[in-house]
DNA sequence: ACCTGAACACCGTTCAAGT
DNA sequence: ACCTGAACACCGTTCAAGT
């Protein structure tokens, strides 16, 4: 079978194979794919430049699924979507979060989500010159909590005798429970600071 | 040279060359510290269970280098002392994040430092059930805002008009310049909320 | 146009051989 | 005790060969 009469791969194919891979906890390199996707890895070669460009596949991809809904709304009801949204994005796939925070984002989709973003907060009322600061404060703060819900279950766990730590670590939660709450006060933090920061702005 | 009267390696020098790499942005495996140290990939093995292990050496060794200064001062110096701490500790080495993350933290001069910012906070009037919360949300920022200090200069790169983002772009900063406003205001907001928080509960 | 197989330079790890 | 060299199963990438 050298060449089938109805192509075997494709961008597309590639890119879902990659991310369903990541989901997974598992390795998404080319040789990784190429099994997934019962071919042989100089294959993928046919449709796809590499590595990287894989790893850009799999962004586009990646923010369609976690799209935010832009229906008209209270702007901090939409930013506080976004946050979980994201969140949710990098915690699914936190062995990707390196590469995507390492390239300059220019995939169309990326693009004019963030420009949705930006719409939302300018009509808001936030300054112009601001309102990229706290996008970047937005992904940010998705990235860590996002990071923080991909941790294990017990993210410290004490040898010796400390001072504070094990007492308050014997009363907490732990797992998703704990990371849930850690980004309710996180965000709840966060809004009530945009919101003080608005109103003092609309003086 | 088959076993030399003065041990070539040691677990420090393993981490501390491992440490290095990651720095430096290149790769920091048993192959690449090996040849680093002049000596051959197997020897790393004498020493050092496997690159797990020289993750672990690694981290120890992170959290010395950006430890910081217990002196008493009041909680918000210290917690904004910390989040830049950890926030540069991140940037510098960013591939480092998810092995960091991924794993339960059992160093003890890690759980030290925690321990440490755990006293500082229950002393400051937190609610003892809420100080790991706080703790996790400090992470999550320092992580989120090192990864950000840690992108390319240029975040979003459009190709094609924008509502919004395009315009804003052309007045921004970039580069670290832009990263740190960022983690101004992130910083400041959440300095802001938790001194907030920590008035309305001691009422 | 598109899949294969062989080849190359990498990677982490094991282990017998040397001192 | 500690470094080496050969070996193994991996990895990403290239390229000539096949249809």
């Amino acid at each position: 079978m050298a060449r089938p009469s109805t192509p075997l791969l494709s961008p597309a194919l590639i890119g879902d194979a990659g991310l369903e891979l990541a989901r997974a906890g598992r390795a998404f390199g080319v040789n990784a794919i190429a099994r997934e996707l019962g071919v042989r890895p100089s294959s993928l070669y046919n449709h796809v430049d590499g590595l990287d460009e894989i790893v850009e596949l799999m962004r586009g991809r990646l923010i369609t699924s976690y799209r935010v809904d832009p229906s008209p709304r209270p702007w901090d009801a939409y930013v506080r979507a976004a946050l979980h949204a994201h969140r949710r994005m990098y915690a699914d796939h936190p062995t990707l979060v390196p590469l995507l925070i390492g390239k300059t984002i220019t995939h169309p989709l990326v693009i004019e989500a963030y420009d949705e973003l930006a719409t939302v907060l300018v009509e808001a009322g936030f300054p112009e010159d601001e309102v990229l600061t706290v996008i970047a404060v937005m992904d940010a703060f998705a990235i860590g909590f996002g990071l923080d819900l991909a941790s294990p279950d017990d993210v410290w766990r004490p040898s010796e005798d400390t001072r504070t730590l094990g007492r308050l670590l014997d009363e907490a939660e732990r797992g998703d429970a704990r990371a849930d709450r850690t980004f309710e006060l996180g965000s709840t933090l966060l809004l009530d600071s945009l919101r003080a920061r608005l109103a003092r702005g609309a003086d």
